[in-house]
DNA sequence: GGTAGACCTGGACGC
DNA sequence: GCGTCCAGGTCTACC
């Protein structure tokens, strides 16, 4: 079964796929040859269905496997329109950028949206596994955890989709450990999972746009494992970019592109991009470092 | 509010 | 093969 789901213009599905790392960490799978991302979605009702993703005139196609009913066909859409944000509008970025060369690309490449996972609860897992450790680690860990806890696709039970809140929650910390070698993050997420599981913690309504953005990150700062950088990086996937995600290679990125190589701290960071405003971190994300 | 040290894994390196 | 060092953010205790 195909569909084709339409976005606002501009669009460009692989600016999307290309936005940050996410199209590496399972269960999304990028076949760059094809220039096709696959998913394994878990639906509402438990159900779990693989979709390809794939670039159409004016939006994506949407290639799924075997018969789905209307409300899951419904859902579909829903979780994939929200993970290319496909009406998000960026005209206002665009105008804010247009005399600076290093961000002259991002109108032309429809630059702006960053790929997501269906679900927050998805998002505050992976970021929480890109905290202190190497982006390999963060591939690894997200494998693990997908294959040790997420539900088989019918057909298929080598593709999973990502886990649900309940079984992280009904696992141990021995357990998340030894299997998906979290390190000292297990414990983390096993609070998170237990949280949102239980229905203490319900992350779907931070999606909400009337939310004010301090009281916003506030709530995500709240979550065991999230500090400033993972909370800014959920910002920026939630839309929200007055805050800056920076990390070592924020750091470095910021020392060699304008002081010469030499130590800079968080605030010279926060300092380069300050005259960006409300477009702080997405000027951040999409500056063209290699462009001279 | 600022700072130091612990947390954990895996890769790189020297022996 | 083994031991050591290092990179990577967040948390907690302490000042």
């Amino acid at each position: 079964m195909n569909l084709t789901l339409t976005a606002k213009a501009p669009f460009s599905f692989l600016s999307v796929v290309r936005s940050h790392g996410w199209a590496q960490l399972a269960p999304f799978r990028w076949n760059s040859e094809d220039q096709i991302l696959g998913v394994t979605l878990r639906l509402a009702n438990g159900s779990v269905v693989d979709t390809s993703l794939q670039e159409a005139a004016g939006g994506i196609r949407v290639h799924l496997e075997g018969p789905l009913n209307l409300d899951e066909l419904e859902e579909v859409k829903t979780q994939v329109s929200w993970m290319f944000g496909l009406q998000q509008d960026f005209s206002a970025f665009y105008v804010a950028t247009r005399q600076e060369p290093k961000l002259a690309q991002v109108k032309e490449r429809a630059q702006g949206r960053l790929l997501r996972s269906p679900s927050l609860f998805e998002d505050v897992v992976k970021t929480i596994l890109t905290t202190n450790t190497l982006w390999q680690a963060t591939i690894r860990m997200t494998h693990n955890l997908v294959q040790q806890f997420g539900d088989p696709l019918p057909g298929n039970p080598e593709r999973k989709a990502f886990p649900t809140p309940a079984s992280i929650a009904n696992s141990n910390e021995e357990t998340l450990r030894a299997k998906t070698r979290l390190g000292y993050r297990a414990p983390y997420l096993l609070v998170l999972s237990q949280q949102v599981n239980c229905g203490e913690l319900d992350l779907e309504i931070l999606k909400d746009d009337s939310l004010p953005t301090p009281e916003l990150r506030k709530r995500l700062l709240a979550v065991k494992g999230v500090g400033a950088y993972a909370a800014a990086n959920l910002l920026l996937l939630l839309g929200r970019y007055d805050y800056l995600p920076v990390d070592s290679w924020a750091i470095k990125m910021v020392s060699q592109e304008w002081h010469d190589g030499q130590p800079v701290t968080s605030a010279d960071v926060e300092r380069a991009f300050e005259r960006w405003g409300q477009w702080k971190a997405l000027a951040y994300n999409f500056w063209d470092w290699e462009a001279s």
